[in-house]
DNA sequence: TGTACATCAGTGAACGCGCGTTCACTGATGTAC
DNA sequence: TGTACATCAGTGAACGCGCGTTCACTGATGTAC
């Protein structure tokens, strides 16, 4: 005798981590609210502990989909040299900066994921060995594990560079720094 | 017929300068309430207003004074590749992953800096320029113009690899972003 | 087929707390006499 | 030299507000009969 069907709850739980993620990465962590969080899904503040522990618990599982879903993505990229250069150029294009909401989580979150409880960081250090396991298998299928230690660093590069260009004020050197960035991370990539 | 002699207020407001800094870049914008950062310099709340307009005031001069006092050690670095190497690996080191209170601002706040009043980033904008220049000069003394798109690359690098070191949960991994980013960021600067 | 009802996802008010900011005040200072 | 006093850096209580979390409740659902 149960009530709504049993995908009911999952749906709203899937609901609420899409929109919280937008949230979270154009506010930040502090500066998004449970309630506004849950408004942004449709919802009341109250019904927040029905799905999630605490926000600590939400942002944990926020961190660990995003990353997910990134690595997913990279793993889909065409094969070969076109589909890194896509990747990379479209990281660091104008269109990504300016909407942090739809973009890369560690480049919007990095430095309070570094602050946050061990949960969270956890979830983060999973997520982004995916990310870079997916990007190091597109710069060489053959080793991936050869090609990690560049991929890591190249993906910092990749986060430092948008961080930087959203932070400026002057738009020319924002500019700036996203094709610097990019020229620099592809001669990392495709050696 | 004044009161204290003219120095006095104004060594207060370097002395909670100084320690809202350490603070600042520990717990993070959003994490540093006025209370604290003034406790922190030995004084009450009430204080904090004789001093700075707001806290967003506070932060926007402490961003300031934190990236000119960068670029300063940065322009008395040793002349040549020695210079840039200890540079490199002192910011790349273990001990300035673990103590971020004492470390590079743009590490430690970028993505809160970001979201933040255009004041902030203003002040964040001059002063990544100025620890910018700097770097140039050290690299390319002849023609630092020249060295500035590399030298920007690299800092975000930097910016980047130190962040992810300080996210993740495990040590080994940690230190291995830290070895990496050094070997790249010594091949981009020592060209 | 129609209806009574158990379920439980979601509501919204309330909790104590810390936030940024204001303001009436205190009391150490060092000059004026 | 000794003292009265104007100055103003700093105090600490108070302001309204939004935070994360709790909880008594509501009401749409779809099965049981």
């Amino acid at each position: 005798v149960a009530r709504y069907d049993a995908a009911h709850k999952q749906a709203t739980r899937q609901r609420i981590l899409h929109t919280a993620a937008q949230r979270l990465k154009q506010d930040g962590i502090d500066g998004s609210g449970v309630a506004t969080l849950m408004a942004d899904a449709g919802l009341t503040n109250g019904a927040f502990y029905a799905h999630f522990a605490s926000k600590t618990d939400l942002v944990a599982n926020v961190v660990a989909a995003q990353l997910e879903a990134q690595a997913e993505r990279l793993a889909a990229l065409p094969e070969g040299r076109p589909g890194l250069e896509t990747a990379v150029r479209a990281y660091l294009s104008a269109e990504h900066r300016d909407t942090p909401g739809d973009g890369c989580p560690s480049a919007a979150l990095l430095d309070e994921i570094s602050r946050s409880d061990p949960a969270v960081r956890e979830a983060y250090s999973t997520g982004l060995q995916s990310v870079v396991d997916a990007l190091a298998r597109r710069v060489d299928p053959a080793d991936p594990a050869s090609a990690a230690p560049t991929v890591m660093t190249a993906f910092a590069l990749l986060i430092g560079a948008l961080q930087l260009a959203r932070a400026v004020t002057d738009p020319a050197l924002s500019d700036r720094i996203l094709t610097d960035g990019i020229d620099t991370a592809l001669q990392l990539l495709t050696r």
